[in-house]
DNA sequence: TTGTAAGCGTTATCAT
DNA sequence: ATGATAACGCTTACAA
């Protein structure tokens, strides 16, 4: 492998000049271009690259940035992680994949890994458990810089970047009362979820703004948060069980809203003839399923670009002057997507 | 940060011999418990952990294995990377997660980054375009272990880990054969992709041995890999304007299907009941599709399992003597997996 | 049984 | 304007 020095001697300048060339440092301002065009040629010619090793040790930084996922084949993770690749193009950062398999020991390990590894930072699609604060916690007080994506941070030096859920909930069950809709079931998610609570304040705050009564019959509570897509089936024909009064639905997400919509058909109820259904998150399967699903978007992908961003901002400065960047919370206002799940009474 | 030398100042024994106990290594063999004892209890108190950087330098491993996905939005990938990162855990290895975008110029970038980072390994999973080869070859030849996923390697040198097309499409049709379908019609993947020849080749050798007439009306055949569900989409459209004198269809793969499924609802026509369909890849959506889809499931988190056994036999082999394993093909054998997408005629 | 010292390749400091 | 040198932290051949 060619090192600086060989390239030292063959160039016959020594290996600072070429440090100094080849990473344009302010140290080597008054090296004249032709001693740089000389050595940029050379190095170039001989197919020169820098060992990143020798880098990272003098440095101790590895411009690598670890990505954890609750669960890599969730497809809400998926459009994360895509945002977050995107965005890290063009940085010196490589991302590390960490699948935490929604598995507590696993998590642990990584944690220490990733330390031991010197990631310069964390960025964290959130867990619908609650499992990571303390570790990533840990994380941060190491001084490491780490962002969850998907749930608001209240742990100091924890960044993060979610949608504004109330909101959310809020434009879709408006977009059903605008279709004319007034006889609505909910489908509550898991009351172990944090979003859930603030998806209903929205729903139930844009009920009493507009005198839309809320039918306890009406509403059904998941239980836990595992495949999702079961649930919302089952919760649908449990509702369907009870009574047929209602002419939309408003799904937890996008998965439950699946659910629902397979029960409705297997129910023979048309969708959206005879039911609307409206979902959350704009998952990538919302845009072909059958049929396709109007939904609340929140385009994870830019959750992904904006921890990127986060963290390259904090990188920077811990690079710069060695201080830690304070954390940063930011909030994304979420949009409706209207695809062929709803339609007027 | 805590060094070996400070250790050695604290224990009182010198770097060497911290090293040679806490690496367990062969030279170290005499060294008797008592002081192996004192020194890991040591390490542990004071929570030392050996400078990576420095390790890597000396070693000039990276203990990193390189992931390339085609598009990391694509939910075939997303299994294999499951696999991938199951297979991985509890090995020394961390998976760097390249997504390409289905670019070109990416790829090159990309493919130079990994080489300066050193990365002992490539895992590929196969673009439906046949872009990568030639630089996957390069790196292969720099003594980079690469293995490609979902399609048969040719390069010597490339190992790969790839799934019986033929066999698989050969049991998608016999299923719908079997429950009494005989007016079949078929949506063939692009012309440039591999698999499509490989697949067709499994539907026409079991026509002609169960004497099942292949209609030309029947057969359509895509453009392009982009957005298949679209695709599907429209050549289910085509099919019906031409004719509704079929009960089944064998659709290219599974995002395929689902096009072909809305195509069908949105016609009027139900699935199973007036037609079936069958995919290919058992995708996640597959199972809560509206229907459930049939589908040819070859285990994409198997072939990523398998990728990374391929991978960490290399790289053990590397790492001892130096040498470079040789290329491994394997063939995956595909399984029905029945839903809700097909009945009897 | 344990320790000394060299070297992995880079870059920052200081000298020329 | 360019170069010599030391240091980053670890491992390992060799010495004691």
């Amino acid at each position: 492998m060619l090192t600086i020095r060989e390239l030292a001697k063959q160039s016959g300048f020594s290996p600072t000049t070429i440090s100094l060339v080849l990473n344009d440092s302010p140290a080597g301002q008054h090296i004249p271009e032709k001693t740089r065009q000389k050595i940029r040629d050379l190095a170039a010619k001989l197919g020169y690259h820098p060992n990143q090793f020798a880098r990272s040790l003098r440095s101790s930084r590895s411009y690598a940035l670890a990505v954890m996922v609750p669960d890599i084949s969730d497809p809400y993770c998926a459009q994360v992680l895509l945002g977050i690749n995107k965005s890290l193009f063009g940085s010196k950062y490589l991302p590390v994949l960490v699948d935490i398999q929604n598995n507590r020991a696993r998590f642990r390990h990584y944690a220490r890994t990733l330390l031991e590894r010197r990631v310069e930072g964390v960025i964290a699609v959130a867990n619908s458990l609650q499992l990571q604060t303390e570790i990533l916690g840990t994380l941060a007080k190491r001084g490491i810089p780490v962002i969850v994506i998907g749930r608001e941070s209240t742990h100091q030096g924890i960044s993060s970047v979610s949608v504004d859920n109330e909101t959310g909930a809020r434009i879709a069950l408006e977009h059903l009362y605008e279709k004319g809709h007034r006889r609505i079931a909910f489908i509550r998610g898991p009351r172990k979820v944090v979003d859930s609570a603030r998806r209903w304040r929205g729903i139930s705050d844009f009920a009493k703004s507009s005198a839309l009564p809320l039918d306890k019959k009406l509403i059904v509570e998941m239980k836990d948060a595992a495949s999702s897509s079961e649930e919302g089936f089952e919760a649908m024909k449990k509702l369907l069980r009870q009574t047929r009064g209602f002419t939309a639905v408003v799904a937890f997400d996008d998965m439950t809203a699946f659910g629902a919509i397979r029960a409705l058909t297997q129910a023979g109820i048309k969708v959206p003839e005879d039911c609307s259904v409206v979902g959350f998150d704009d998952v990538a399967a919302a845009a072909y399923y059958n049929p396709p699903l109007t939904t609340v978007s929140h385009s994870m992908e830019k959750l992904g670009n904006l921890g990127v961003s986060i963290f390259l901002e904090a990188a920077q400065k811990a690079g710069k002057d060695g201080r830690i960047l304070k954390a940063t919370q930011r909030k994304l206002e979420p949009l409706l997507v209207v695809r062929k799940s709803t339609s007027t009474v």
